[in-house]
RNA sequence: GUCCCCAUCGUCUAGAGGCCUAGGACACCGCCCUUUCACGGCGGUAACACGGGUUCGAAUCCCGUUGGGGACGCCA
């Protein structure tokens, strides 16, 4: 049987880091077993709904690279068949009217809870014959479940768990004013999409004996089910958003790269081995169920940013210098040039975008540029004096590659008889205005002759010499 | 309250009864490389939650305890 997964958000907030990772994973099973990864929108709950979370979660998933297939599914414009459905089964007396008021059902609610009973639907109205039925109320229309037994599944990740019928109660499949319930309507569409198997957070894992029980009363074929443990934030509690439960366009905005995530989130609830940097090719071939772990997951941003250095520091140059661009306004052709050929020393030193971006500026900016405090302090009269002399052996020295550069720096220092750090700190600080930067060495080379002695002038006159 | 799930270094995990003196990665601490900071290399600290079983033998199986998490809506 071929497979059929899908994502199916609701569009009440943002694509959060544990939506994306459900996602990732449905779509490495379905791409892993040649099947198809389905988008359906729950879009039901129309106050809570907006066009923009749709937008943010679509985004989101295009940015991760999990392309979908088909056409994504609304499931507000379902809701007929759904209700459709819902008749059958009052025909054939799967599902019934239930004309409690909602204040009766929090009294219900209450008694249980007082008396330590399971908190359920008590049944009032499960047998009870339409002629007494209130006038003017429009009912609910709730599932006749089985009272006794029990509701098993065979999880893909939890392996078998059961849970007595006496626990679960009619729930509600159609609200009064027609529109059809969650439950109801996962059922519905995932039968309908074909949805073979069923991959989501481990908070439905509960709700899946009630999804069950519908398909049972509807006589459908149950889908497979595997229920993804949840990520917590680095404190184990629930993801807040103080911690993560932010949505992806956050961490792209943090600097993170795609690539950088999908390996992060495989790896958070997922194993192969040793394994840790994993492409998404060898995740296709090697991403199924038994690699799933059972446990909680917490995020650890020191292990993201570290990946993220990986994944920068294996980044194709060209487009780091785009990526850096957007961060640092509009660059000319000489900016990119120089960020370009300077991208090697940067890219090993940073962590994020956004460290790139910052340790890039200096290539970026023009003369005279800005030093900071630790720079600026190391602008003294003496190592003015130091650069001046190097400036005039640089003048000559050809050709101006990273050797010829080493050769002529090493050799000022050894005439004027200083070691070498004492002439590449302020050199460093003049050409890159702090005190931390890639090798001075290679920054001349790509800063050019005429920008290297223009630099050491404008720090030399600074010194006031 | 009722039900369900989970439990290996600080974190992510490997481990499917003997390969475990518990492995890897991140973080942390040393050392090396070195013009700074990184990168890289080498080494180190650090865990089977607890208590009972089962077994010749348990991190691995069973039960309980404790601790986390989740579900109990006319939300999804």
């Amino acid at each position: 049987m071929s497979v059929v997964v899908r994502f199916a958000p609701s569009p009440t907030g943002y694509l959060h880091i544990g939506g994306a990772r459900t996602a990732l994973f449905n779509w490495l099973y379905a791409r892993h077993h040649g099947g198809v990864f389905r988008l359906r929108i729950e879009d039901t709950d129309k106050a809570r709904s907006t066009q923009a979370a749709t937008d943010a979660i679509i985004e989101g998933l295009r940015w991760l690279g999990l392309d979908w297939d088909d056409e994504i599914v609304l499931q507000s414009e379902r809701m007929p068949r759904h209700a459709s459905v819902v008749g059958e089964m009052l025909a054939n007396g799967t599902a019934y009217r239930c004309y409690c008021s909602p204040e009766e059902l929090e009294a219900m609610r209450a008694k249980a809870r007082a008396e330590g009973r399971p908190i359920r639907y008590d049944g009032t109205w499960r047998d009870r014959p339409a002629s007494e039925a209130p006038a003017g109320v429009p009912p609910v229309i709730r599932l006749r479940a089985p009272q006794t037994g029990e509701t098993v599944i065979q999880d893909g990740v939890q392996g078998e768990v059961r849970v007595g019928n006496e626990q679960l109660d009619d729930l509600v499949l159609l609200r009064a004013d027609g529109s059809p319930t969650y439950m109801l309507s996962v059922v519905v569409d995932d039968h309908d999409m074909g949805i073979t198997h069923v991959m989501r957070g481990d908070d439905h894992l509960t709700n899946t004996f009630r999804q069950v029980q519908i398909y049972r009363a509807l006589g459908w074929d149950v889908p497979g089910f595997s229920h993804i443990p949840m990520i917590h934030g680095p404190d184990g509690a629930k993801l807040s958003k103080r911690h993560g439960a932010l949505g992806i366009e956050a961490y792209r905005d943090m600097g993170y790269l795609p690539e950088t995530l999908r390996n992060y989130l495989l790896r958070l609830g997922w194993g192969h081995g040793d394994e840790e940097i994993i492409s998404t090719e060898q995740a296709i071939a090697w991403f199924d169920l038994p690699g799933i772990g059972r446990s909680p997951a917490r995020l650890d941003f020191a292990k993201l940013e570290n990946l993220n250095g990986h994944y920068l520091r294996a980044a194709e140059d060209g487009r780091l210098v785009d990526l850096v661009a957007d961060r640092l306004g509009p660059l000319d052709a000489e900016q990119r040039r120089r960020l370009r050929d300077g991208m090697d020393g940067l890219k090993a030193r940073a962590k994020t975008l956004v460290e790139l971006a910052q340790n890039a500026g200096f290539y970026a900016v023009a003369r005279p540029i800005p030093l900071d405090d630790k720079a600026a302090a190391l602008a003294t009269s003496a190592t003015a004096v130091l650069l001046a002399g190097l400036a005039t052996a640089l003048a000559t020295t050809e050709p101006w590659t990273d050797e010829a550069i080493e050769a002529t720096v090493r050799g000022h220092a050894e005439t004027a008889g200083v070691k070498l750090g004492a002439i590449a700190q302020p050199l460093r600080a003049a050409l890159s205005g702090a005190t931390v930067s890639p090798g001075i060495f290679e920054i001349m080379r790509v800063l050019g002759r005429p920008e290297t002695l223009g630099r050491i002038a404008d720090f030399s006159s600074r010194a006031g010499i």
